[in-house]
DNA sequence: CTCAGCTATTCAGTGTTGCTAGATACTGGT
DNA sequence: ACCAGTATCTAGCAACACTGAATAGCTGAG
C-alpha cells in the first residue's frame, strides 16, 4: 500500500482498535501483529501505542498491567462504557461516509 | 456530525472529489455546494480550494479559466489520465480498508 | 451611487493523526 | 556475555482538514 491508505487510516485506525477491543481484551503488540496479519502492513508499532495512550486519556478503555513470562508486563486494555458508545457513534459516522461513496463509485462508472 | 467524520475524511476527501471530477468538470464553489447537499454539512470552503491546488500540483487534474456571469472567474477542474489512473488506485485503497471495517462490525457484533 | 449580498478564490495559522527511528526493559537460549 | 523475541514509550516530522479572514467581481435594493 502507501501513502493512500496511511491517510485514510486517519480517523478509522481508532475505530478499528476500539472495535478490535470490542470482542476481547488485547494489548499493544498484540493488535499491531493482529493488524499485521489482517494485511494492513505498514501500521508502525509505535502508531497503536500512541493510539491507545490517546484513547486512554479520553476515558474510552481501561487499563491493567499483567505480567508477562517473556518479557516486560503488558498493558491490556479493555472497552469500558463509554468506549461501546463512542465506538457506536464511530460505526454511525463510517457508514455515512461508506454510504456516500459507494454512491459515488456506482455513479461515476 | 462533527470530529470523527472530519479526521474520516483525510484522505477520502481527495478520492471523493477526484470522483467527483471523474463525472463532469467543475470548480470549488460549485464542489462545495454539491458537497453539502450531499449531507457534507461541515466541509470547510477553504478545505475544497486547498485540496484542488493539491491535485492540480501532483498532475491530477487540467485547469481551465472561465469567466463567470456572477463574479470572478471560476477555475474549472477536469479528471486528466493521470488522475483517472489515480482515482483507480484510491477506489482499490478503499475497497481494502471498507472490506476489513465491514468484517470487523460483523464479527464485533 | 453606494452598500449589502451572493459568487468565487486564496492564505496564514492551528490541531489531530500516523510514521520514522530510536531508546528502554524483561526473559530465555547459546 | 550476548542476542533474539517480546513489549512499551518518546521526540520530531509530514499530511490533511478546519478556522477565520482577506480579496475580488457582479447584481439589485435603497
Amino acid at each position: 500500500m502507501g501513502k493512500l491508505v496511511t491517510e485514510m487510516l486517519k480517523g478509522t485506525l481508532e475505530g478499528i482498535v476500539l472495535s478490535i477491543l470490542s470482542g476481547r481484551s488485547a494489548y499493544g503488540y498484540e493488535i499491531t501483529a493482529w493488524l499485521r496479519d489482517q494485511g494492513f502492513s505498514d501500521i508502525a508499532e509505535g502508531t497503536i501505542y500512541a493510539l491507545l495512550v490517546r484513547i486512554e486519556q479520553r476515558g474510552l478503555v481501561d487499563v491493567e498491567k499483567v505480567p508477562s513470562e517473556k518479557g516486560p508486563p503488558r498493558k491490556v486494555y479493555s472497552l469500558n462504557a463509554q468506549g461501546r458508545e463512542y465506538l457506536e457513534e464511530f460505526w454511525r459516522t463510517w457508514s455515512f461516509l461508506a454510504e456516500r461513496l459507494e454512491q459515488l463509485r456506482d455513479g461515476g462508472k
